[in-house]
DNA sequence: CATTACCTGCAA
DNA sequence: TTGCAGGTAATG
């Protein structure tokens, strides 16, 4: 279920239910293989009597401070939702964990496909585990410039790159798309041939996306909830994701899906060009034309962009 | 880079 | 029954 637009949302609702609060111990485990570390009993112990001091956001990575340097960093994976409910509340469905409180309530783990995990940290430890992220989309920090000149650096297809995790922080299947349809870039185009003006549009596009995302509450097609159990509202926003068959927003042209990466991919193939599907790549596939409007072609295709041309070999 | 694994539910 | 799903780690 969970981007960076999705975790955020799920942050700000916790927070506000949560921050304050005092934990009392473990209360329900369900899956044991949810909680990566330390094991359940030990768990349990040091979380008892600490108060919970904010909910961040790291990535798609929640982490929830409580007092004596202790974090309990949850990620939802695909259907991970997380919930506070009163203890004597009947569970949900797919409750795998719950974390009680000295009040009464608990806040509760449900995960259908049990990918979702748990682990309890010092700061140390969480430092470790953020290392290797890439930046965050949303900082201040991260620069147009800095991201064109990383773009520069990598053969990749930008498809999976925006993917890596280590590359750029947040993004998934669908705002890769999205973002990618704003910016007119082909899933498959290497980044190293992403033009300047190109990457900067990215940029702002990958902003955007996930900006109005956060502002719709993220995007439900089917599992995700907040931390209020409330659907997001993206996903009759979207543009190119799984809208296969449907017309572009922008030209009418029919969204198109590939797998890249093992992902489905949407794109429109009018706005969003072949890598290199210029008329050097159009022309030889041209029906068959009198000569003379072959060479006004090719004339016109030199003049205006200046690349190389297949024509005169 | 592609494939498989981890899991389950749901729609075609 | 098959294929697909918001993610990621571990294999060839």
């Amino acid at each position: 279920m969970p981007e960076l637009p999705e975790v955020e949302t799920v942050r700000r609702g916790l927070a506000a239910q949560i921050v304050g609060r005092v934990f009392a111990g473990l209360s329900f485990l369900e899956w044991p293989r949810t909680i990566e570390t330390p094991a359940p009993e030990e768990l349990s112990r040091r979380i008892a009597g600490r108060r919970v001091e904010a909910v961040r956001r790291r990535a798609k990575f929640l982490a929830i401070a409580l007092d004596g340097d202790e974090h309990l960093v949850v990620h939802l994976r695909m259907t991970g939702q997380l919930s506070v409910a009163p203890q004597d509340t009947p569970r949900e469905r797919f409750a795998r964990v719950a974390f009680a409180f000295a009040d009464g309530n608990e806040l509760r783990f449900s995960d259908t496909r049990r990918f979702g995990r748990i682990a309890l940290l010092n700061g140390v430890e969480l430092a470790a585990r953020f290392r290797d992220l890439g930046p965050e989309p949303l900082d201040a920090g991260w620069s147009a410039g800095d991201f064109a000149a990383a773009l520069a650096r990598r053969r990749t297809r930008l498809k999976p790159l925006l993917l890596d995790q280590a590359f750029l922080a947040g993004l998934g299947n669908i705002y890769v798309d999205e973002a990618l349809f704003r910016a007119r870039l082909h899933p498959l185009t290497p980044a190293v041939e992403v033009p300047e003006e190109g990457a900067v549009a990215l940029h702002a596009a990958i902003r955007e996306v996930l900006s109005d995302a956060i502002g719709s509450g993220g995007t439900t097609f089917s599992n995700y909830r907040d931390a209020y159990g409330q659907e997001g509202d993206y996903y009759e926003r979207r543009r190119v994701y799984a809208r296969t068959d449907e017309p572009c927003p922008t030209c009418g042209t029919q969204i198109v899906r590939i797998v890249v990466g093992g992902r489905g991919t949407h794109y429109c193939p009018t706005c969003q060009p072949a890598p290199g599907a210029t008329l050097a790549r159009i022309v030889p596939f041209a029906p068959a034309a009198p000569r003379r409007l072959v060479a006004e072609a090719g004339a016109e295709y030199v003049a205006t962009t200046g690349g190389d041309d297949t024509d005169g070999r």
